[in-house]
DNA sequence: GTTTTGACGGCGG
DNA sequence: TCCGCCGCCAAAA
């Protein structure tokens, strides 16, 4: 188990995030086993865009606001597409975040 | 080679 | 309950 699997690990996690839902930096990081690295999380993220179909606009932070909205095409790019898939945002933060949220230790139970 | 910063969040005061 | 510091570790300056 090498240390960079950890990002590899990010990456697939992100690939389970079910449409219409969101989780978190520190969600993710907890279902690593860790809790206190939620920023390699989202350093991780920052590398997915070299991978194909990780959708990192499901990935918020804990208050559910799309804080790595900037690194998308334009600042509009995350909330339109999580809009598509029926997630509501309202100024830069996921609408009814705690009803949409989807925990990968609880989810997926591992 | 060292220093700073970063898509965050837990924990202490 | 609210405010602030620390940790995590990789990449860029």
């Amino acid at each position: 188990m090498d240390k960079s699997d950890f990002f590899k690990n990010v990456h697939d996690v992100a690939r389970l995030i079910p449409c219409g839902r969101v989780t978190t930096y520190g969600a993710i990081a907890r279902y690593l086993g860790a809790t206190r690295s939620a920023r390699m999380v989202g350093w991780a993220m920052n590398q997915s865009h070299l991978n194909d179909n990780i959708p990192a606009h499901r990935v918020v932070n804990k208050v559910g606001l799309l804080t790595g909205k900037f690194h998308f095409g334009s600042s509009d790019e995350m909330k339109r597409r999580l809009e598509r898939e029926g997630v509501r945002v309202e100024d830069d933060a996921v609408v009814d975040f705690d009803r949409v949220f989807w925990d990968p230790s609880l989810e997926l139970a591992l």
